[in-house]
DNA sequence: GTCTATAGTGCGATAGAC
DNA sequence: GTCTATCGCACTATAGAC
């Protein structure tokens, strides 16, 4: 019998989740999430660097996701393919199953700023991992960087659709469209954007206009 | 005579960038930055949300200009035409006098996680700005987001290659470069890349390759 | 596991400008 | 009188040192 309960980052990610979710992230003390999770303060710093990494732990698996996609792809492929590659696989760590668990996560992640610089900022590292992979590759500087920073814009564009989508498609499949989307819009450097003559009213159309 | 001096703003700004630059970020306190200035930590805290906010306050003209450079653009321009428009006018907030001061705001960043995340989130707060722009001209999502983070992409690339950069190309000549070579990255979905048995050495290559 | 420095907040007092 | 910028103090929580 073991001296404490194994899974202790577990725990204090579900604790974590929990009582962000129902007090907010800064009403929160890591404290108060440690004594959730029947451990102390310094335990929860034991296992994460700050009070937000708790909701960022485990994007390593995900990472890797993606460089074995792009890995898995032909070697002469060219880079926006070998990002689309990725893209599909790193999709592929989101079962639907996972939809209503990420949903609540990101409406935490949504309520606070601080939060979403640390979302971004992952983002951001993942993008650096698929730039250095593609330069591996043999793709040249800047296009390495762009065509990265691509493919995580539209992943974080396709995860917002997904979490929220009332359908069933999967993130594999949303983010196949708006990567399409986004190559569509840049081959159409020189096309007229939609009519604004058939939209007499420019107020705030926010949210998905995809069905 | 007044009770204190004008201008604490900009004075705890200096002191701050001096005293990140020789010390570094963390080992700065605030308390040191207000004394520096003349002020108390109190007051610096009134002026400044949080310690990393010292470092990125001022940008709301910069949001301004890449705006109005959308503005000013043919109501009928494609989205992509809209997004270079406005990255050439925020670029010409940024003239060659000014990228020595650039380069020791931009080392400090880079020396430093907390820092890299706020940059980040700034960057992505003018994306929004802009796509809220495109919105208001037609454009619809997740286009709008798709452009509008693409030029955010390209400005933030345009401006690390800049401020190295040992020639004497404007950010703005940058920018359009880097634009070009992202629509041609995605154009060429179909081609290959560079001939990776041209380059027998796949070490890390960082940096510009653009002469 | 304890101790401590620092970030960041709330509130009252002060002193000028208007 | 009001408004604004500042100080000074007490306080909590984070995060790291020991």
């Amino acid at each position: 019998m073991a001296r404490w309960q194994p899974g202790a980052p577990e725990r204090l990610q579900k604790a974590a989740l929990e009582l962000f979710a129902t007090r907010g992230f800064e009403q929160t003390t890591a404290a108060e999430i440690a004594r959730a999770a029947g451990l102390t303060q310094r335990t929860f710093f034991r296992h994460f660097g700050d009070k937000r990494d708790v909701l960022f732990h485990g994007q390593d698996v995900f990472v890797q996701a993606f460089l074995a996609g792009l890995e898995a792809a032909p070697r002469d492929a060219p880079p926006m393919e070998l990002v689309a590659a990725a893209l599909a696989s790193g999709a592929s760590m989101f079962p639907d199953e996972r939809r209503p668990w990420s949903l609540l996560r990101q409406s935490v992640i949504d309520a606070n700023q601080a939060l979403q610089e640390r979302e971004r900022h992952k983002l951001a590292g993942l993008a650096v991992r698929v730039a250095d992979a593609l330069r591996s590759r043999g793709v040249a500087d800047p296009a390495a960087t762009l065509a990265a920073e691509s493919g995580t814009t539209v992943f974080g564009v396709a995860f917002a659709l997904w979490i929220h989508e009332t359908g069933t498609r999967s993130l594999a499949a949303v983010a196949a469209d708006v990567l399409d989307e986004l190559l569509g819009l840049v081959t159409r450097r020189s096309t007229r954007p939609t009519d604004p003559a058939r939209r007499p009213d420019p107020s705030p159309v926010a949210g998905d206009h995809r069905g």
